[in-house]
DNA sequence: AATGCGGGGTT
DNA sequence: AACCCAGCATT
């Protein structure tokens, strides 16, 4: 029977895990509390570049309180999340009326702007040496991997057994090492891409290791349904029968494939005419729209034809267009969807891709 | 319960 | 180019 997880994961931390990083030198209850909220959603490595500097300027609670915000938000620029330096500064000063300082208990700590449940464990834990537990990214894939626990944890069911596996497993002594030691494992030993198992103090009765699950847990967050982008393609017909071509830039969506003008809008459509060809077609005939499935969206395609009358069309603007006749050999690589639209322009839709007519 | 905040790293 | 990161507040 291995030792209990907290011992075997203190264990490992005293040997292995971070003990010089910036907020953990002196490691009083501010300097925790302002480290924290930098490191909301935000990497270690980016921190480190700012806490000392905003320590400097902003010594203790009262320096922060009676400072000017756009101070605290200048030493703040280049961080993101912005609200959370507007809150940093509110907690102080509504701390330092309310409290004389940073209060020393759960609650309370909680109820200050920015604070949240994980926050105020790690101010206290880190802190103050008192029994309390966090749950940040890294311990939330620890606990995930270790207990088994499946389902995203953005979900409330699954965060609250991930919140109760925390609370359990948080030792009453040495609490501040622990929740250390927790974030350490994370961030360097169970990483999110390749765990080092063979390293892990408590592997040895890890769900995740045993059914080789590392990989799937915790569970991602659900994708959300693709998105759909729309685009209006213009089939610009000279009175030859050519069709204009344009290619696209060398990255992106079909990156340096020649492909049919685009428009945002079908009240863009002349605008567009006009830059590419110097005049518009007198009438637009709006074929059948269809869909495209890319991996990362959908996007909908609004085909817009039209002949332009009169002389011959004017040349080409630079070597990005090319007047096509259909059944001539491409000037080059063609977009599927845009090779089905120019064989068969009123076809298209459904040799294409039936059952993405509707709607 | 879902979404916005945000710049940067990783894959 | 998603996806994620020492989360929290707001809706």
């Amino acid at each position: 029977m291995p030792q209990r997880f907290s011992e075997r994961v203190l264990a490992w931390w005293r040997r292995h895990g971070r003990k010089d990083l910036p907020w953990q030198r002196e490691p009083t209850p501010y300097r925790v509390w302002v480290s924290e909220i930098m490191l909301q959603q935000t990497q270690v490595g980016t921190v480190v570049g700012y806490f000392d500097r905003f320590m400097a300027r902003f010594p203790d609670l009262e320096a922060l309180a009676t400072a000017p915000v756009d101070e605290v938000l200048g030493l703040w620029s280049g961080l993101g999340y912005y609200a959370r330096a507007r809150n940093l500064h509110r907690a102080a000063q509504e701390a330092h009326v309310l409290h004389g300082g940073l209060p020393a208990d759960l609650e309370a700590l909680a109820a200050l702007p920015g604070i949240g449940r994980s926050t105020a464990g790690a101010i206290l834990a880190l802190g103050h040496g008192r029994p309390a537990s966090i749950l940040d990214g890294n311990v939330k894939r620890v606990l995930a991997r270790h207990a088994g626990i499946d389902g995203w944890p953005g979900e409330t069911a699954v965060l609250h057994r991930l919140w109760a596996l925390a609370e359990e497993r948080t030792p009453e002594h040495e609490a501040g090492p622990y929740a250390q030691a927790m974030m350490d494992l994370g961030a360097t030993l169970c990483t999110r891409a390749n765990p080092c198992c063979g390293d892990c103090p408590v592997a040895a009765d890890c769900v995740a290791q045993r059914e080789g699950r590392q990989r799937e847990l915790p569970a991602p967050k659900p994708r959300k349904t693709t998105p759909e982008r729309e685009t209006w393609m213009l089939l610009l017909y000279d009175a030859a029968g050519a069709v204009l071509l344009e290619r696209r830039p060398p990255s992106g969506i079909w990156g340096g494939l020649w492909s049919l003008p685009e428009a945002a809008s079908a009240d863009e459509a002349d605008a567009r005419a006009r830059e590419l060809a110097g005049r518009t077609p007198a009438t637009w005939q709006a074929l059948p729209p269809f869909r495209h499935a890319f991996t990362h969206f959908r996007l909908r395609i609004h085909p817009l034809a039209g002949r332009l009358h009169g002389p011959a069309a004017v040349g080409v603007k630079d070597t990005a267009q090319v007047w096509y006749k259909p059944g001539q050999p491409p000037p080059g690589g063609i977009p599927a969807p845009v090779a089905s639209l120019l064989e068969q322009p009123a076809r298209a839709a459904a040799t294409n891709d039936r059952e993405d007519i509707s709607q």
